[in-house]
DNA sequence: GGGCGGCGTGGGAGAAAATCCCGAAATCAC
DNA sequence: GTGATTTCGGGATTTTCTCCCACGCCGCCC
């Protein structure tokens, strides 16, 4: 493989993507041939450029980074996704992997582990920040105590929504699902996570930094 | 002013700080000459650098951006200070300049935006993300400063209890006061503090420290 | 004092949302 | 391949929200 490995890089953060750009594109080996803001442009910009590597901001507006990663794997099953985020919380990575991610890095990686990520993903292996597989390996073995490990992947990500204030029918929009589905996602929801308000909800995800107040 | 302007990075996220770096030192008058990941470290490297500008990003473990924007400028009353962030609400915006910083530029700028505002703040001039201007400039138009003082002694109240979690009817038992009443409060409370759902508003009330997460 | 505005309190009607119960299809597990 | 789980949503009912209105109270201002 001389070529270089060409890279879609998806975030709604203007500066950030520059940044990451202009990071990556110092190594001669990469290469950002398309970017893209949102999921849904996301998902356009791999039909057309079908790059190397995907480099996967998980909160996006509009559909989220999880189901821009779901949409592009089944329409490429072998496409190559890194997936980064702000977030600490291991259950991202788990949701990032299980939504079809290759690897992913976090918000307290080195820089050049993103370049080394993008690398190794590119070489069809899988990269996980050393950090975040360490935790996740430890909270396996001494079995979950997250209240979100009850949660299904669908629910995980209605979850956030809410916690972030969208109404139940803003959701179903974003998601393009039925207003009951969510509404009926929100109640199973609330029920397994035992709280009864949005309110609650909202500072669960907020002490466990789900989200940010 | 023919030297370099030189720049302090704070930032806890060590991709988005080299990004950023990289970025700013595209331009020949730009340095960056010191990085920090915590408001603590911000502080001594700004007392051991004594930089131009510094670009702080406010969402920082430990004492957060704002607190170290506070004990900077109690130390130099002249410090130039660039906040950044990824939040869209103004509130962050007020809470910055007020705080001290001289400039603010949010998720949604675009890159030149960063270093545009980092050179008027060199030159001793305000910057704000104008997008951010405007919401803020609208939003002063219609009222408030703090978004609570529109409301009155019972609203406030009944927003503290909606923010803790508590059902419409547990509060209208709390208060002994009819399901109705409360009911309406909150829509009225909801209009004030332009939220539409509880989860939002239990955001903002933990955003601005009136209930704890 | 009389008018005026704001606050606290709630009713009524209709809209919206949540809840509970159910089913169908797809997927996963073994 | 069988059974469990997940995803998605309809139907019926109940709960909650919203919007508009009303009443009494207090304070303020001329």
């Amino acid at each position: 493989m001389n070529a270089q490995t060409n890279i879609l890089l998806v975030d709604d953060h203007a500066v950030v993507r520059t940044g990451f750009k202009t990071l990556l594109e110092n190594q001669p080996d990469l290469k950002v041939v398309a970017e893209a803001a949102t999921g849904e442009a996301a998902c356009r910009e791999f039909a057309d450029h079908g790059p190397d590597v995907v480099i996967m901001d998980l909160s996006l507006p509009g559909i989220g980074g999880l189901e821009a990663i779901r949409r592009i794997v089944s329409r490429r099953a072998d496409a190559r996704i890194l997936a980064f985020s702000m977030h600490e919380e291991t259950i991202f990575v788990e949701q990032a992997l299980q939504a079809g991610a290759r690897g992913y890095v976090g918000k307290s990686s080195a820089p050049v582990e993103l370049v080394e990520a993008t690398r190794q993903i590119a070489k069809g292996n899988i990269y996980i920040d050393p950090e975040m597989a360490q935790k996740l390996a430890f909270q396996k073995t001494k079995g979950g105590d997250s209240p979100f490990e009850s949660l299904s992947t669908r629910e995980f990500e209605i979850f956030c929504l809410l916690a972030e204030g969208l109404s139940t029918s803003e959701i179903s929009k974003r998601l393009s699902l039925s207003y009951k589905t969510i509404a009926n996602y929100a109640t199973q929801i609330k029920s397994k996570l035992e709280v009864s308000t949005p309110a609650e909800l909202a500072r669960l995800a907020i002490r466990h930094g789900i989200v940010s107040a």
